[in-house]
DNA sequence: GTCTATAGATTGATAGAC
DNA sequence: GTCTATCAATCTATAGAC
């Protein structure tokens, strides 16, 4: 076990300066000092700031929405052959839980759950376009299981409360690396096996309220 | 009625470009050039660049606050006095509804909208301590009024279904501005009435799911 | 692959004339 | 109050030695 080299420790400083100050905040030189590289290492590497968070983001998105889309189509196939409609709170955990997950599977991973969780709040398009050409398959798909498990709601209905749902999610992912916003000492660093149990009925509640 | 100072065209001209931008992507040069005004004038009329966004989150934020605040506190005078408790609804509609009110109430005041969905969001402690000063009391009286209208769920659980209630409210904000993120054709700008009734009772049935 | 050195542009802020 | 001019620092990116 060699120690990582100089293109993991440059993907692994951004990683955590992206997600503590924001893609426009950092400067390479932040990311090559804190890796312990040189300047010019960045553009050697990947050629561009842009291709570097790009790589950041696909680097864990990829594996991340892989297992998703397989419990997503699971859940969908199951259903179909059960006859009987899909349930909404296994898809949220479908699609939320493997995030928690990869959370509690390496140290630093939560830099990575921080990073994720603001992208759709990015101001500026280059992190959002990033996300969202990772992301859209996965909502497409989780939309359409949703659509299955609460067929009984509009369309337009379900689209707004998916979207209301996604800022529950967005904002508990940023939040959870930093310190939380109200009532700290009524809501210490937990693990996100607890959140989940949380934000799981919270969001299965607000999808299914009556009309 | 004469045309706005310069002061307040730097203050409008920035109110957008934060928005659109970020704080730390717009420059003051940005600026001052859509406020036809001379670059060393935001220097002069508020000192720096971080006073600038100070003064461009106060201006709005304090008087949306005070009337949440009148609200907020009516609603819990009312139930006081009645003896009953309030309704959870009828707590996030004060929270909610003056800031929605605002949106339609000038042409521009959709981009102050997205500015503050996203501070919650924003990786630098610039700009959301400056959101954080001014809404931390707003929060906690409605952390007040929600613990009396739902007095069965414990305070931990309480907390957390709150944040997740920030969530679904910010990216909704900073949502109401720009593109929708998925099924675009089935969502297109809709004024800020239509989406309240929609996210209330979303917000609504998470809050008082059962445990 | 790693380094030094630097180009070329942009930044926030200020000094001083008017 | 508004302007020009500029400072000193910082930025991304690159050229070229090793």
């Amino acid at each position: 076990m060699s120690k990582p080299d100089t293109k993991h420790r440059i993907l692994d400083a951004a990683e955590r300066l992206f997600a503590d100050k924001g893609y426009h905040n950092t400067s390479l030189r932040n990311i090559t000092s804190a890796a312990k590289a040189n300047l010019a290492s960045v553009n050697y590497h990947f050629g561009s700031k842009e291709a570097l968070i790009s790589e950041v983001m696909d680097r864990r998105l990829a594996p991340i929405n892989k297992i998703r889309t397989e419990r997503l189509k699971a859940i969908q196939q199951t259903a179909r052959d059960a006859g009987s409609p899909p349930l909404a709170e296994e898809a949220f955990c479908a699609f939320i839980e493997p995030m928690f997950t990869f959370r509690e599977s390496a140290p630093n991973a939560r830099h990575f759950i921080a990073l994720v969780g603001r992208s759709l709040a990015e101001p500026d398009g280059t992190v959002r376009n990033i996300f969202k050409k990772q992301i859209m398959p996965v909502f497409q798909l989780l939309f359409e299981v949703i659509s299955e498990a609460l067929p009984h709601i509009p369309e337009k209905v379900l689209y707004w409360r998916l979207h209301f749902a996604i800022g529950s999610v967005s904002h508990t992912m940023h939040c959870l690396c930093s310190k939380p916003m109200i009532h700290t000492e009524c809501a210490p660093p937990q693990d996100s096996t607890e959140v989940l149990r949380l934000l799981l009925p919270f969001i299965t509640a607000g999808m299914e309220a009556p009309l």
